[in-house]
DNA sequence: CGGGTCGTTGACTCTCATCAACCCTCGTGG
DNA sequence: CCACGAGGGTTGATGAGAGTCAACGACCCG
């Protein structure tokens, strides 16, 4: 198979190197980095909140989330990450992990030891520059969720999301179609949303009805992208969208969300 | 004045050496990074939503605030700031401003131009990673207020802002006694937290007559810290706090919150 | 003295939470 | 092959928390 061919960092550089000029010998470091390869199933945690963990974590395939959770046992998701994305970045260099990370899919990812990226990003001011774009791209995205449990309805929260999932695995170069994987149960959309799940079983319903989404089981096909972006008020430029895919296909990226 | 004969980023120099370990010689380059600095009075910008603005905002005095509005004209205050703080930071690595920065008080700011900044990092590694860990610092602040945002009551909404900004406050040595500035007016405090003013009122009022709080004009006494925390469900890892006023006071810092 | 901002109050509405079932599907084991 | 249980989705009834609308009061400042 193709994938086993290629590094296993090797999604990792590309969407690094899609938002930051890196040069050859960045990559070449980036793609040397040790790291050792875990599997996780669905509802499995990566790191636990509280735990003191020395690795970053690379994501290959699949979902995860990072949650936290009242002393109530109230959950909420805060952000939610998928294939080449880099999960645990924050805890090279703060030591203190204040939400836990688990898996919403089957899962594969690298463990990158904190030491090995840190030096490479010190050796490297380019991998610097790199991963401090990508904390500050998570940032942006995390406030665009602030605004979105703030100040939308239900409605528009969810729908909201559904872009997002839409739009990142587009970006990401990861669907093919316009079928998009919805990796997270009512449930999950409820703790990612601030809803509960009886509120969100109603209002994924009244999407249906509307015609702007179909789904069926974790597949999600989205009808009508303008409807739902305007439901939403759904603007990406908080993704700061950079495609990935350019510099793997030979003809330019189809691309069916805009 | 002994505030006039310090230099005008020895603030910000002392935070972020709070954190992380910062050389002689990182410090000086720091210290010596050209700025200008600004005045502005409550409810100026000091960056517009999409405006590129090519330099980075030190807080000297006052409070700001960053924010977004929807399509239908209701804002959500995502962040705030307070004296020594890097404002925009993510600026610096990204052109376009998704949000606006608006002074809650009067301000004084110096701001530093991008590039003078960038520099810097690229030269020196620390500098480098102070500026990733303090944006670290924020990312984890913003997804605290998911959070809270997400799955608090009002009551605990409103009294978990008040927590942050009295412990960020004294964190960084900005206040004497167990009273702290409250930079927001009611209608602000809607906006950070997703409620409407006249909630806001309502609930602010249950908070004093619980004898949890006594506010006169900006300011605020908290009367039960104990009993805010916990109404608040607040804990302070979030904001990985450091003393920064320890290399600067003989004594050891008399904090009152805990 | 007027005008603006900010805080306060009351009455009414509506979104969303809560509680409690029930259904369907799928995987497992007897 | 069927029984069983678990997870996820669906439904209905009811209620609470927060929003909306509208007005008024307190205070500051020019």
């Amino acid at each position: 198979m193709s994938a086993d061919s290629l590094p296993i960092l090797a999604p990792m550089v590309r969407k690094l190197a899609a938002r930051s000029p890196l040069g050859a010998e960045e990559r070449q470091a980036l793609l040397d980095l040790p790291c050792q390869l875990v599997n996780r199933k669905p509802g499995a945690y990566l790191v636990r909140e509280g735990e003191r963990f020395h690795h970053c974590i690379v994501l290959r395939t699949g979902f995860v989330h990072l949650g936290k959770t009242t002393s109530t046992g109230r959950r909420q998701i805060l952000s939610i990450y998928l294939g080449g994305d880099i999960v645990d970045l924050q805890s090279c260099v703060l030591d203190n992990t204040t939400y836990a990370v688990q898996a919403l899919t089957n899962v594969q990812a690298a463990c990158i030891p904190h030491g090995a990226l840190m030096a490479a990003a010190q050796a490297h001011s380019g991998i610097a520059m790199a991963l401090w774009r990508e904390t500050v791209v998570d940032n942006s995205i995390a406030r665009e969720w602030i605004f979105n449990v703030g100040r939308r309805t239900a409605r528009q929260r969810i729908a909201h999301l559904f872009c997002e999932i839409a739009l990142r695995q587009e970006i990401a170069g990861l669907c093919a179609g316009p079928v998009y994987e919805m990796p997270m149960t009512q449930e999950q959309i409820g703790d990612a949303t601030g809803l509960t799940t009886v509120h969100v079983n109603r209002t994924v319903q009244a999407l249906r009805t509307a015609s702007l989404i179909q789904t069926a089981g974790r597949w999600m096909t989205i009808l009508d992208w303008q409807g739902l972006k305007a439901e939403a008020d759904f603007r990406s430029d908080y993704l700061h969208p950079v495609e990935v895919s350019a510099t793997k296909r030979a003809s330019p990226a189809k691309r069916i969300l805009a």
